[in-house]
DNA sequence: ATCGTAGGCGCC
DNA sequence: AAAGGGCGCCTACGAT
């Protein structure tokens, strides 16, 4: 089958469809296509040459089950701007993550979740499914066959056909769940959102971010020493680190510093009774005693040589670039997570974080993203002013009659629920100034309370624990259900802070991909984007407008306004803090 | 041996 | 200024 004669076909379908275009992928076997009306299906042996210019021309929407395809598409030339991911779509629904294909047209199904059948059930149910058609994914009890959702759906290009037109039945159904939303519109958009980003995280994994290996090994060695050539050379660096810290203590004294109980005792023993020996707590104390700064000094350098050290090197970095596994909304509350330590590493090895010869980063972070989000889905008006300034808390503070730190913190803790500290007066002139933001995150932290389920301004819904305390301990059940409803407080913040996030990485990535710019790294309110030098001021300039971009679609409230800082650099510890 | 939990700390 | 929300990953430890 000749590559244009495809392309050719492929356009006639974009032309009747006029929407959605059902995909299923195979790199091996091609690609399976459903027309929205699920009527026609073509396949072709190479998955890559047929995509490409059909995106910007006729702008369908790509329709498929999950990461799979979306992995296939993220390691070749083609331009997708816009899909939907069923998987994705489904944790936007009912909340959660990890749900396998089955789950979903299970629940998109109503079917008995407990009843989905595995691979290693075939055997009993072959009886119950005796005389069916084996080419049918639905077996005729509803559920979908698991030997397809294995990868049977890969077996002929007739079998991805069908899948595809299915994947095609799925959204559908998940595209009428979206209309019950108390906000259709903003849902529908949030799961478009939602897609993308899945395909963005499948393309983050595969290409990973720039590090400059040889800076990454000289910080470690900074802090563990040189490579351990052998296991006994390993532990001899590892006692002396421990030396440093052992040596304040009498001869003879053998505290194990990775047991924080020992530690908590070798601290009572020298006249310190503490509840825990968190960082926190002990920089307190750090000037008091030589001690505790050589302990707080080893933990320091310890993180890094254990998490970020060798292993960490050896397991994640190769080719000049940290590969880890991402996950577009497998937070709570929706927010991205990512494995190897692209989420976590340390701020004095972010100089090992470097673009590549002829590239500089972008990097881009939100402004005070979550008081900001909070005056957009409470609609409180005095908050929605405040966000005129660069700086939200200065207005806040003005009307409140305290220090901007003080506000800050008022704030903040509103959000997250703090319980203690700030003082009663600034919380009582926030619910007096902002009653509209504190009547909205008080409501949140009752519904959480009472276990209810919520749902973000997006549309996601957040699942609250169900928690029930069974006979008795009513401490316990009270504590329960503050947590819950410190819980469901921020959620609502942080998850639409998420989507507001992921609006704005969607719309980058779309923006600066012409330019041969890659966004390499997502983290929560930070962006990083590779690109070529000489496009870089241009690729600034598209990450800044993209916040108003992202505003337009995500905000239910105009008169917010949202900022980034943008600067240029090489490597990602020049970035301001 | 393998699992889950807790304390701890990294980042936001 | 206070120590609250999220995640991943380390070690130690008790249960299986």
């Amino acid at each position: 089958m000749g590559t244009p004669v495809v392309i050719e076909e492929l356009a006639n379908l974009g032309m009747e469809a006029r929407g959605l275009l059902a995909v299923a992928l195979h790199p091996d076997r091609g690609i399976g296509l459903a027309t929205v009306a699920g009527s026609r299906s073509v396949a072709t042996d190479d998955p890559f040459a047929v995509i490409g210019p059909i995106e910007e021309a006729l702008a369908p929407r790509w329709v498929w089950w999950g990461r799979s395809t979306a992995e296939v598409l993220a390691g070749g030339p083609v331009p997708i701007a816009r899909c939907w991911d069923v998987v994705a779509v489904d944790r936007l629904l009912v909340g959660g993550s990890r749900v396998t294909i089955g789950q979903v047209w299970a629940h998109l199904n109503d079917l008995d979740p407990s009843s989905i059948p595995s691979m290693g059930q075939l055997d009993l149910l072959s009886s119950a499914d005796e005389g069916a058609d084996k080419d049918d994914p639905v077996r005729p009890d509803g559920y979908l066959r698991p030997e397809w959702v294995d990868g049977g759906w890969r077996d002929s290009t007739a079998r991805l056909a069908r899948w595809a037109e299915l994947a095609l039945r799925a959204a559908t159904i998940q595209h009428a769940l979206l209309d019950q939303r108390p906000d259709p519109e903003r849902a529908r958009s949030t799961a478009h959102c939602e897609s993308v980003a899945e395909l963005l995280c499948a393309e983050l994994a595969h290409h990973g971010l720039p590090v400059d290996e040889d800076e990454a090994a000289s910080i470690i060695a900074g802090v563990a020493g040189p490579r351990p050539t052998d296991r006994a050379d390993e532990e001899r660096e590892q006692r002396r680190r421990d030396g440093d810290v052992l040596r304040h203590l009498g001869p003879g004294h053998h505290v194990n510093l990775r047991n924080p109980e020992e530690v908590k005792s070798m601290l009572r023993r020298n006249g310190l009774d503490l509840p825990d020996t968190r960082a926190w707590r002990l920089e307190k104390l750090r000037d008091t005693s030589p001690l505790i700064d050589a302990l707080l000094t080893w933990r320091k350098a310890e993180r890094i040589a254990t998490t970020y050290g060798y292993g960490w090197l050896d397991e994640h970095v190769s080719g000049g670039r940290l590969r880890g596994e991402w996950s577009s909304s497998d937070g709570a509350a929706g927010r991205m997570t990512a494995s190897a330590g692209l989420h976590n590493l340390p701020a004095p090895m972010r100089s090992a974080v470097a673009a590549e010869p002829g590239h500089r980063f972008v990097r881009a972070d939100l402004g005070q993203i979550e008081p900001r989000v909070l005056a957009a889905v409470s609609g409180d008006p005095a908050l929605i002013a405040a966000t005129a300034e660069d700086d939200l808390y200065q207005p806040v503070a003005e009307r409140l009659g305290v220090d901007r730190d003080v506000a800050k913190v008022a704030v903040l803790g509103a959000m997250y629920g703090a319980t203690t500290g700030v003082s009663a007066g600034a919380l009582r002139g926030l619910q007096r100034n902002y009653p509209v933001a504190m009547a909205f995150l008080e409501e949140a932290a009752r519904q959480g309370q009472l276990g209810h389920d919520l749902f973000t301004i997006g549309g996601r819904r957040i699942r609250i624990g169900g928690g029930s305390a069974p006979d008795g301990d009513i401490d316990r059940a009270l504590a329960a259900a503050a947590s819950r409803g410190r819980y469901a407080r921020n959620a609502l913040i942080q998850g639409a802070a998420a989507e507001f996030f992921k609006a704005w990485a969607v719309i980058v990535r779309r923006r600066v991909s012409p330019h041969r710019a890659q966004v390499v790294l997502c983290l929560h309110d930070e962006l990083l984007v590779h690109t070529p030098v000489e496009q870089a001021a241009t690729v600034a300039d598209l990450v800044a407008d993209a916040v108003a971009e992202a505003a337009f679609y995500w905000s239910p409230e105009p008169a917010v306004r949202f900022l980034a800082e943008t600067s240029i650099i090489a490597r990602w510890s020049e970035a301001k803090d």
